[in-house]
DNA sequence: CGGCTGCTTGACACATATGTGACACACGCT
DNA sequence: AGCGTGTGTCACATATGTGTCAAGCAGCCG
């Protein structure tokens, strides 16, 4: 069974992206655009997890947050709240709500799955893969360890956010703009050429243990794992 | 290549909001207010689906419907009738007029496009699935990668638009312009002769595994992809 | 069999996309 | 401050793909 996530967030576009990023890490999903909605959708079929807006329409999302926590059944519903990059009072006050994580936006989704699986982890250990493998490369997200052939490599982070992304989808070819949106954060601005250059880091890295460039540049289009 | 659907309906209002729900979906669209209007339009650009309304000025929706059938490079083309009323419906659909599906007004958007997806990917696969098999060459347009009998072929990018151009359209002879627009774009300007250049090399490219050739080539008409 | 027309194909100059070392700057640590 | 590490950008080198031409073929018709 699927991890079901409810994504609660009226700003369409980022809650679109969520959605995208969510279901191609096999989550299933669904989007609350505004505080009642979410509350209605609370009791139609409670989530395994929730994120949420702090600024949601008609019931605000520390509301909303309250709630889920006065009621017996979600009690326990891992919350995340995603905050705009604001004072420092917002984040504490939500998390005095009770929710379980927050992420301020704009945020990398890479950064975002991993606080999701992170919480789910506590909550529902069994439906969250720590450790992935594809070929020769094995990615621990929990130590942030990296490996080929048994043989460690040390990755930056911004290496080991973008081997991360490449793994969920072997073989898929990415763009440059996707990847951006994806590893930096949908909203940050850095050069497309930037990624040429981070993967050329990733490319020597991974190689130097051996082997074969495992990553592929797929011209006019941009580059993938090799899958197997 | 995103799908390009004809809209044929007099109404402005309601062919509007078709146009408006469809390019939210990713098609690209174009409306033609009158019978007449749409033959034209079809002689232009064969699109990927129609949506025809009963009720047409000039000449009537059914009249269209036929037309599209009896001539070749339309016979397959996919349409959905939209008619006024459910009695309507039923008497049309024992008319047999060739429709693929019908919709009745009013209609709710989602319930249309639904019905859009449901016709293209009965028709269509090549549109909408990311891996298209004909013959025995595959295209998977989520790893870019092409391969006939089991075994890789390099493309480059622009071999590879066309050759998705063609598997699009198993059979159908395509002439340089369309190709031109429909690959290189309506408007970037290069000379008809260069579409041979690229065909060519797209043969050597899908020949270079052995096999015959894959492409026809139609004297003083186009090319065609050979399909099964 | 010409002669016409349209198609094929190798060559090539040019255009674009990608790879990569260097560098300045921003952090976090001590 | 001084250090080590990581980041984003640039400039330049390389690799790869593109469009055009022209010579040579191939089909078609009288």
């Amino acid at each position: 069974m699927k991890p079901f996530v409810l994504i609660a967030e009226d700003e369409k576009a980022v809650a679109e992206l969520l959605r995208y990023n969510l279901e191609r890490e096999g989550y299933e999903t669904a989007i609350a655009p505004d505080g009642d909605e979410a509350m209605i959708q609370l009791d139609e079929r409670v989530p395994d997890l929730v994120l949420l807006d702090w600024m949601l329409p008609k019931v605000p999302g520390i509301e909303v947050c309250r709630r889920i926590r006065s009621k017996a059944d979600t009690a326990n519903l891992p919350v995340i709240m995603l905050t705009a990059r604001t004072e420092e009072a917002d984040r504490i006050r939500g998390l005095d709500t009770g929710a379980d994580d927050y992420v301020t936006k704009p945020f990398s989704t890479t950064e975002l799955m991993a606080r999701v699986r992170a919480v789910l982890r506590r909550i529902r250990p069994a439906l969250v893969e720590d450790k992935v493998t594809v070929g020769d490369i094995t990615v621990d997200r929990t130590t942030h360890m990296v490996s080929r052939n048994q043989l460690d490599i040390h990755l930056g982070p911004t290496e080991f956010r973008l081997l991360d992304y490449f793994i969920q989808h072997p073989g898929r070819v990415f763009s440059r703009e996707q990847l951006l949106d994806g590893v930096w954060g949908s909203d940050v601005y850095v050069e497309a050429r930037t990624v040429d250059v981070h993967v050329g880091r990733l490319r020597k890295a991974l190689m130097s243990r051996g082997g074969d460039d495992p990553i592929r540049t797929v011209r006019s289009a941009g580059y993938s794992l090799r899958g197997d």
